[in-house]
DNA sequence: ACCAAGTCTGGAACCGGTTCCATGAAGGCC
DNA sequence: GGCCTTCATGGAACCGGTTCCAGACTTGGT
């Protein structure tokens, strides 16, 4: 209700010096200020955000946008977001974007079209060609989490890499029959997560001198997509391979739990590897390569702010590490009965 | 860049013809409201919502305070928000609140003090008497979803009938050792769902004339927290429960894997019931009450978006109902060797 | 034929800030 | 002492829409 005139009047200065005396642009005298300061204090004045925004073209918001929230590699991500952007005085707007979600032309054409924020950060969002220009036109900095864009600087792991370590882990072991349950590229639009880690799963087999053929499966990317598939592949005993890279902890979890059920023991009989570093992998014991998220959304968070600093200062994509942290689900094979 | 004086200009009418075209208001012919349409579409015009909001009063955009997101109840009713206010043409500011934030005074005073939002929903946080008073002086609708806030509307299910309602088929199969894993009042600041499960609880069992000392262990709420509990509390042959009533579904499923790792069957030896409709119940097998968050968050964004309509139209809370889904983890309890 | 009500349009004020520009006062330097 | 620079402040334009108001033109009822 209090605008910045009242204050203005209150203070017995000009609505210019009140705006200054309280962003702090321009010269004020430090005696005018205080006084335009306990103006303002008195009758509880707050600026009005849109107002400012209107002249300023600051909107000191961001929007997100994200495919799924309750993963909990997207949730990690985004409660980092959320907490970098907070402390910097941004706050921020969320476009949840599922796969096939009929909604997602609409995020585009009218609500990012509003351009009520002043950077957009997208987390793992495969973007066609079209959402990237359309995304560029909107004149406002973007940051990927994931996978390579066109033209904007991205934060992510090497996948690649990051399942060729795996993988080459359970090698090291002396297991030889190994098998992959990562994620179709075909029914989700998961970025390039999918190949890139059947890629490296599979360059760390070729070194090894072995097949990949039929040594892939897919599954949802979930603790019961691991699961279901785990009933499935180690249900017949002759198939049942000496161990397995899981795409992600949650399918790695699902894996352990079929196995337990069909009385395989873990990692006696069966070791089992993930890509996370989820919370839930010390509980199962689980052997994996973890990753940050939280990093990553701290990362992305600070790359989008230097933009809006520096106009035009092109970040370049980053790259971060992976650990590897052993637990109780990799072991060495058993001897096998030949 | 185009604002809407140069879709006036090319359509050959004033500024104010223009904006009643667009935006539907007031008399216009149907012959110029095509032409400026036309002009706008030719242009590629998208209405600035900062000028507009700025006379308007209406931002089309709707805050949330949250305090978890990758806790399932909670992933769950933000998606089921984000969906439908994406329907009805608004956008959704996301505040993630933790229960002891160090920002949260921050987000009262300075974020939510913008009133860049139309409304508010708060899905189970827990405010202060100060905190309810401040929101209330914004002067936008606000909705809750969970715990009774003084003078808003808020939806919920009955936590006291639906740990009852566990607590009974336990009883109802012939238990009478039974145990209630849940969270503490204390630690977490989850408003009243922890004491108003125990309540439940406590009642079933009074009313089939059991005790209730020392039949109540804190757990944190999530699968780790359940197997912990699980572990320290099953671990003694002897103090073991034949019944645990677990006041989520994550709970439930670290006490399955605890009794799991101790050997301890389930059902037969050790029944297991929950409260959520968690998408793993189906894969643990996991009797449950199931309460539905998407529900929640439809029925909040309908009475919030209703009482933007009608100003002061006072909604009351709205009590959503639960059902008991049996599995297999519930079962009579063995013939006690006495 | 006249007046009232309804329809259509343009001009101008307004929302609440920021910022450009002009003016004036004070301090530094030759 | 005169002039230039820096600091301090007020007036006014401006951002991009919406809405009030006045005027003009139709239509219809009596």
């Amino acid at each position: 209700m209090s605008a910045i005139a009242d204050v203005a009047r209150l203070a017995g200065v000009a609505k210019a010096t009140a705006s200054r005396a309280l962003s702090g642009h321009g010269y004020v005298s430090a005696e005018t200020r205080d006084k335009v300061i306990a103006a303002a204090r008195e009758i509880g004045y707050v600026a009005s955000p849109n107002a400012a925004s209107l002249v300023t073209g600051r909107t000191q918001n961001v929007g997100v946008i994200i495919p799924f929230i309750s993963r909990w590699f997207f949730g990690e991500v985004l409660e980092s977001l959320e907490q970098a952007l907070l402390v910097q005085g941004y706050d921020m707007t969320l476009y949840n974007l599922p796969p096939a979600s009929p909604e997602r032309d609409r995020v585009f054409d009218f609500f990012l079209a509003r351009k009520r924020f002043d950077g957009i950060i997208s987390v793992g969002v495969a973007l066609s060609e079209q959402e990237v220009d359309h995304l560029h036109r909107l004149g406002r900095p973007l940051v990927g989490i994931g996978g390579p864009i066109r033209g904007v600087p991205t934060i992510e792991i090497d996948d690649v890499a990051s399942a060729r370590l795996a993988t080459e882990h359970l090698l090291s072991l002396g297991h030889r029959d190994i098998v992959h349950v990562g994620g179709s590229q075909i029914d989700e639009m998961d970025f390039h997560v999918h190949s890139n880690r059947l890629r490296g799963f599979q360059a760390a087999m070729v070194a090894a001198g072995l097949s990949v053929s039929g040594c892939f499966y897919a599954a949802e990317f979930t603790m019961p997509g691991g699961y279901e598939r785990g009933l499935a592949l180690l249900g017949d005993p002759r198939r049942r391979p000496t161990a397995i890279f899981a795409a992600s902890d949650e399918i790695a979890f699902g894996l352990i739990l079929a196995a337990r059920e069909l009385g395989i023991r873990v990692p006696t009989e069966l070791s089992v590897i993930g890509i996370d570093g989820h919370p839930h992998a010390e509980m199962f014991r689980l052997t994996t390569l973890v990753q940050y998220p939280r990093a990553q959304g701290e990362l992305a968070v600070r790359i989008l702010l230097a933009e809006l600093g520096t106009r035009g200062g092109a970040a370049e994509s980053t790259v971060l590490p992976t650990s590897l942290v052993i637990r109780a689900s990799t072991s060495a094979p058993r001897a096998r009965p030949h």
